[in-house]
DNA sequence: GGTGACTTGACAACATCATTGTCAAGGTTC
DNA sequence: GAACCTTGACAATGATGTTGTCAAGTCACC
């Protein structure tokens, strides 16, 4: 049985703070530094920057990052595509892309932008992002 | 003043039922019969055939169509982008890909798939498929 | 304070992709 | 029967994605 000590008894992380320099954001999501300047270029992703202007990125930055690795590498989507994507999200206030992988199901609307009973823990694919892990920070 | 012999009085066009060959198709959107090949080849359309297997598209298909090269010439997007897209219009039920076009207003859901107060013939951009053009056919 | 990190803009290599072109051989259609 | 359609195939060209590297300067941590 796992020690009591587990995420309730740790302080609380707001996703959308940041924290990572570039090295650790790109050794989180296993891309190159350069790589990551370039989806910022392209306006894909949108870290804070510090007084004296370095990039630090959030968990809500590298989920979003997580997601256009998914895409490009496993989808062959190209980041246009992912632009595309990532606008309809916003949007639409949804997170579009868990459909990706949710159950199919004869449902009419989805209209919640979290999920509900998905269990984050549980990936559609093996090698794909969490349905809870939708680059929309909403 | 218009006669009166306008599309009230044309038999209904079924936008579902096959009529164009290839090489008309490849026409009507301005793209290479062998693009349109493709195209069915990446299962982003699929025109019905006749029973001596010539391809015969519908006006669904060309809306289909139009979407595609509207969103790899204008977007940039490329054809896995758009399969996604369309994956996922198919699975929401909705036309999510006129939400690109759509006046942004602060709404919370669109699960109507078909667009209400929206006139067909005013085009969201000079060179954009109109918004009641989605390429999903419900 | 100095070393390794960060920043900017820039160029380049390589694999992949999108579109068009063309070919051959055979069947269809108007 | 000529022009169209079908299949699979190869190829050219421009664009894209990722990584690499460069130069010069600034920052931050030890």
């Amino acid at each position: 049985m796992e020690p009591r000590r587990t995420d309730a008894s740790r302080p609380y992380r707001d996703p959308s703070r940041p924290v990572y320099v570039i090295s650790v954001a790109a050794e989180l999501v296993r891309v190159h530094p350069r790589t990551l300047r370039i989806y910022e270029g392209e306006g894909l992703v949108c870290p804070a920057r510090t007084p004296t202007n370095i990039r630090l990125y959030s968990e809500n930055d590298i989920r979003r990052v997580t997601w256009i690795r998914h895409l490009t590498q496993n989808l062959g989507v190209n980041l246009a595509g992912i632009r595309v994507l990532f606008e309809l999200e916003e949007r639409l206030g949804m997170r579009i892309l868990e459909q990706l992988y949710a159950e199919r199901e004869d449902h009419s609307t989805s209209t919640d932008p979290e999920p509900t009973d998905t269990d984050p823990a549980a990936a559609p694919t093996p090698d794909g992002p969490t349905p809870a892990d939708s680059p929309s920070n909403r």
